[in-house]
DNA sequence: TCTGGGGTCCTAGGACCC
DNA sequence: TCTGGGGTCCTAGGACCC
């Protein structure tokens, strides 16, 4: 019999933090999102208090001072790093694994007997523990919609749990739709005022209802959730569509040449990784965001700009960026946030090249010079375009953990005796 | 005072064509 | 006074995920 598992990091953010601070275990541990903003990860102790996912961190203040909780801001290199350890083991045990965020997998086994499949769900688990020191929950069942429930009950049960066909029989009725992988708040509340509540409710929907009121996603959910694969486990990976960065400020600014600086660095970044990946990009966007929150709310927003010759050319991106920049700027608007978006991605090897051979670009040797200088002696050594104002327009992050495992001046020492 | 970042997919509606 | 229908393509925006 075929089976689709999750495999999935416990509090991720949390347990890699812990894996350097033995000390925190037990303890309530809380992992802020960048710029400090919100809780993207919470510990048991965290979780049993009450604290909801994504409160903002203001409103948690008088809480972190009267309880005694660790906060940490996020160490995304750090976390990536743990995450690539992690999977790297589970796709030493089995075949088939597509990793599915930075946190979790999905993959397919086979197995003629639930015993026997349980037994090695719980190994797999152990060997992920011992290897890299992170408890990870597995949930086993026939679709990966399915399996992403017994994921659910494996966290709540402490061991792996598989959800087979006469399971799902025998308590389609107490399976509640809010509990299911992409079932949001909004299409919640659709389903309620259509009266589908629970998983029974959705079996027995008739399908050209369904597809009127939901359209191919009620009906792919339906299958689902009946054990009908929708979505197979694959191991090739799905060529990316966009390459973005963006980053909050600490504080708001109304400065153009600040607003440049930042845009120029996410120019950088997002062209690093299109050379990384061999991809070139014909479609930029610029993002110059407001506060969500203030009066400013609707003065931000997105230009773009469709480039002729498709290019991974840190030269050529910034000076069309820096333009899009002058083009949007209003002064004495707060901007809040900057980021860059590459779209329409195409292999490097599958450009076509411009008739018109004034605008080729060749800064290719440029590029690649900047890059293994960086490589060598460490990212942004060297960088195309002014760099001065970072302080103007960082993110807050005021409780990072060491780079453990990055840097060698924090790597962790042991003592024998 | 303070509210993340990086993705994907789907759909409605406009523009355009014959 | 009368004023089509059907198709494709593109994009903005919504919804979801972690």
């Amino acid at each position: 019999m075929k089976y689709i598992g999750v495999i999935d990091c416990n509090n991720f953010f949390v347990s890699c933090e812990r894996l350097f601070r033995p000390d925190l275990v037990g303890k309530p541990v809380i992992v802020l999102s960048s710029n400090d903003g919100c809780v993207v990860a919470r510990s048991k102790e965290i979780k049993d208090m009450g604290i909801p996912m994504g409160v903002p961190a203001f409103q948690l203040k008088d809480m972190i001072k009267n309880v005694d909780v660790e906060v940490f801001s996020s160490h995304l290199s750090l976390y990536r790093d743990i995450s690539r350890r992690v999977f790297s083991v589970v796709k030493d045990i089995l075949p088939i694994v597509e990793q599915y965020s930075i946190d979790e997998a999905f993959f397919s086994i086979e197995s003629d007997s639930l015993s026997s499949l349980q037994e090695r769900c719980v190994l797999m688990s152990s060997q992920v523990e011992r290897a890299v020191g992170i408890p990870v929950s597995i949930g086993v069942s026939l679709t990966k919609t399915q399996a992403k429930y017994a994921n659910r009950l494996a966290k709540k049960a402490g061991k792996p749990v598989i959800l087979d066909e006469s399971w799902w029989q025998e308590n389609v009725g107490t399976v509640q739709l809010r509990d299911i992988w992409g079932v949001g708040g909004q299409l919640l509340s659709s389903y309620r005022e259509a009266s589908i509540n629970t998983t029974l409710d959705l079996y027995q929907c008739p399908k050209p209802r369904l597809d009127k009121l939901f359209g191919i996603a009620g009906l792919r959910l339906q299958a689902e959730l009946s054990g009908q694969m929708m979505y197979p486990v694959s191991v090739v990976k799905t060529p990316q569509k966009s390459v973005t960065s963006t980053r909050s400020f600490k504080d708001t600014t109304n400065d153009m040449s600040v607003l440049k600086d930042a845009v120029a660095h996410h120019i950088r970044e997002t062209t690093l990784e299109l050379r990384e990946q061999h991809l070139t990009t014909s479609k930029l966007q610029v993002l110059l965001q407001t506060s969500r929150y203030g009066d400013y709310a609707l003065r931000g927003g997105v230009i773009e700009v469709d480039l002729l010759v498709p290019t991974d050319d840190t030269a050529v991106l910034m000076i069309e960026a820096m333009r899009l920049v002058e083009r949007f700027f209003e002064p004495k608007v707060p901007y809040k946030k900057a980021g860059v978006v590459l779209g329409q991605l195409l292999p490097t090897e599958q450009v076509q090249q411009s008739l018109f051979p004034q605008i080729i670009s060749d800064n290719n040797k440029l590029n690649t010079t900047i890059d293994e200088i960086n490589n060598r002696f460490g990212r942004g050594r060297i960088q195309l375009g002014k760099h001065s104002l970072v302080s103007a327009w960082q993110s807050k992050h005021d409780n990072l953990s060491p780079c453990y495992t990055t840097r060698w001046t924090d790597v962790a020492v042991v003592h024998a005796c």
